[in-house]
DNA sequence: GTTTAGGATTCG
């Protein structure tokens, strides 16, 4: 918990105004190094507090703010040294007198971890023998699991929670040595576990005897004295004499088949695969000796300088990060150093759905980061001046020299140079908007394993075979939608446009212009045995004869939704009109000895307001007398109406064509399906 | 001072 720390009311003489006396709150650490060194009287800087509303202020009297110390705002406490001559003014944080105070060593004692019991809150230093990674738990807060070792032989599990990442410690490999202040002991599955205690903190230093004794922390201030070096280079020592904890790097030139390992790497490029997957490219200076497996994604989704992606292609990984994993992979930023823990490399065979022309397809080695934390699975970012960074680099460079040539204007080359990430330059966001334009609009996933043919090599074998390509769209019909669809031939697989209205109306008006028409005076309204007729003048216009054929039924009470017309003389929208009220209307003309069907680039038959049309090349058209058959049998299916009519239905297509290049070739892709009626 | 996770491979 908290506690009111100073209260300058009751250690001063005279009475302060409110406005000089203020509540001021040390948490966490911090309570320890101040209880143990501050005094009353005694006159500190602080940097770098938290300033709140005070809740006391208008029960004590005094300031309506509070200050709040501690480490995780990064305050620094200042005591002036009792040589340093009192300043003139307390709050004057630029004189260069104040200096850090010599904080009195706060007594830690670290408990060898077979001594620790079950309840009690210890400190102990360990060296890592496994780890998870931080990352975020189901929870609130990022969780880490560490098991330490040391001398006593005794080994012990902790498992670590912090809203903040940085607060938990920064171990990058097995081996590394910690510094665990109050972890609280207490049993779970009959085995003694550890769980960080309120105030916790770790230090946690390369593993390596005679490596720097800097150790990993975000805190500013933290206590380690030279029984703290002695501590560490002792651990240090007695881990590397063991082989289980001092486990050689694999880099990429060493991974065997099936291996799981961790890699130390640069990000070059990065890419959303699907919801489940994002591809990261690393290299981290050596050639894998397996044929690589790449994971097929547009260039415009790589996020990363498309130059360095192509110079590094043959250096470069692509490694699959899954699940859990893709919330870290977001993070990455390109040029980053990481350390992937215990990937997974996987001999695959590559897949392919043309016909082998290969005999023996060569496996491939891919990269997965599998989804999950088991093994310590995750993503480390690795700051550029630990030590695994500098090896890292010095692989790096001496792989850009080896290739000057190919790999001279390397741009990850400044990030090397300048230890700094890449800024993204002017030039570089414009192209990101760019590529962004050209992003797919539609992406299918879980096909990252399947190959792509080259479009020539379709040219070049003969139909039918499956393929998957990978190229640019160059054309696509219609632009509108509506212009999709199509009248389709099923017999001579002819596609044509629906006549549009004006065409149709023209038809119509030149079948009945009054010079052209003939009307055979012997048909013309006689009742037949199957129908019966009624002829009128049209209204207001030209001269011009309109006919309707009501083609009996069985039932005498037939109604009009139901019932078969055949007509002649209509305009368009005479047609319009009467299909609204017919069930099925016949276009015909009387022009010959019988009533026959019309030029059939006008529909045959409507049927429900659906305009069925007969194709040309395929239809022989036979007397509408034809139709008596089927007013007998009484089916008036549209399909059956075809048939007795000989004419070869159309049917209704949605067709769009695609037009792909990819550098080989180019080819046409039609996409089609039956229209809904 | 709650919960989370509590080592223990893999859908891809």
């Amino acid at each position: 918990g908290h506690k009111p720390f100073f209260n300058h009311e009751s250690t001063t003489q005279q009475p302060m105004s409110n406005l000089s006396t203020i509540n001021t709150f040390v948490f966490g650490k911090l309570v320890d190094d101040c209880e143990h060194t501050l005094k009353q009287g005694d006159k500190v800087v602080l940097s770098k507090f938290l300033v709140r509303k005070s809740a006391s202020a208008s029960k004590d009297g005094r300031h309506v703010l509070q200050l709040e110390l501690s480490e995780e705002t990064g305050t620094t406490v200042f005591v002036y040294a009792k040589s340093v001559k009192e300043p003139t003014a307390a709050h004057n944080v630029n004189l260069p007198i104040i200096e850090r105070s010599k904080i009195r060593m706060h007594d830690y004692i670290y408990i060898p971890l077979n001594k620790v019991k079950e309840g009690i809150t210890v400190n102990v230093y360990g060296v890592v023998k496994f780890f998870k990674p931080p990352y975020l738990s189901q929870g609130t807060d990022f969780s880490s699991t560490v098991t330490i070792v040391d001398p006593s032989n005794a080994r012990l599990n902790c498992v670590l929670f912090s809203g903040n990442a940085d607060l938990l410690p920064k171990i990058y490999k097995v081996g590394d040595v910690v510094r665990f202040h109050r972890i609280k002991i207490q049993e779970f599955n009959k085995e003694l576990q550890a769980i960080n205690a309120p105030g916790f903190s770790a230090l946690t230093f390369d593993g390596t005897p005679g490596a720097p004794l800097k150790p990993r922390t975000t805190s500013k201030s933290y206590q380690f004295t030279s029984t703290d070096q002695r501590t560490v280079e002792e651990l240090r020592r007695w881990a590397s004499a063991d082989p289980s904890i001092h486990k050689p790097t694999i880099r990429l030139s060493e991974v065997k088949p099936a291996e799981y390992f961790d890699l130390t790497c640069q990000l070059i490029a990065k890419a959303e695969v699907d919801r489940s997957a994002v591809l990261l490219k690393v290299w981290d200076g050596t050639q894998c000796p397996h044929p690589l497996w790449q994971v097929p994604v547009d260039a415009s989704a790589l996020e990363g300088d498309p130059g360095d992606i192509h110079r590094l292609r043959t250096l470069a990984v692509d490694v699959l990060v899954y699940d859990n994993h893709i919330g870290a992979a977001n993070f990455l930023k390109v040029g980053m150093y990481l350390t992937i823990h215990n990937l997974h490399a996987k001999l695959m065979t590559p897949t392919s759905e043309k016909p082998s022309i290969s005999l023996d397809p060569v496996p491939e080695m891919g990269f997965h980061l599998h989804g999950g934390t088991s093994y310590g699975r995750g993503i480390t970012i690795m700051p550029a001046d630990c030590s695994a960074v500098q090896q890292l680099k010095r692989s790096l460079e001496s792989a850009l020299s080896a290739d000057q040539d190919s790999l001279g204007d390397l741009s990850l080359l400044d990030i090397l140079n300048t230890s700094k990430r890449p800024s993204a330059s002017e030039a570089t966001s414009a192209a990101r908007i760019e590529r962004c334009q050209q992003e797919s609009a539609t992406v299918l996933t879980a096909h990252q394993h399947i190959k792509t043919t080259p479009i020539q090599e379709i040219l070049d074998q003969s139909p039918p075979q499956k393929y998957h390509i990978r190229a640019k769209l160059v054309n696509y019909e219609p632009r509108a939608l509506h212009q999709s669809v199509k009248l389709y031939c099923p017999k001579c697989c002819s596609l044509q446009e629906i006549p549009n209205d004006d065409d149709i109306d023209t038809v119509l008006q030149g079948l009945y212009s009054p010079g052209s028409t003939a009307v055979d005076p012997d048909i013309q309204s006689h009742d037949t045995a199957w129908y019966k007729t009624a002829t009128w003048e049209a209204e207001g216009e030209r001269q011009r004869q309109t006919t309707v054929h009501l083609v009996k039924t069985g039932e005498e009470q037939s109604v009009p939704e139901h019932s078969t017309i055949l007509v002649e003389g209509m305009s368009l929208n005479d047609l319009y009109r009467l299909s609204e009220r017919f069930g099925r209307v016949i276009p015909t003309s009387s022009r010959t000895k019988c009533l026959s069907l019309n030029d059939l680039s006008i529909p045959f038959l409507i049927e429900d307001r659906k305009w069925h049309y007969g194709c040309k090349n395929c239809s022989d058209p036979q007397p509408v007398n034809v139709l008596q058959s089927l007013s007998q049998s009484g089916t008036w299916e549209s399909s059956a109406i075809a048939k007795v009519l000989g004419v070869q239905l159309l049917s209704y297509v949605f067709v769009m064509k695609f037009t792909f290049a990819d550098g080989s070739g180019s080819l046409d892709a039609f996409l089609w399906n039956e229209a809904v009626s």
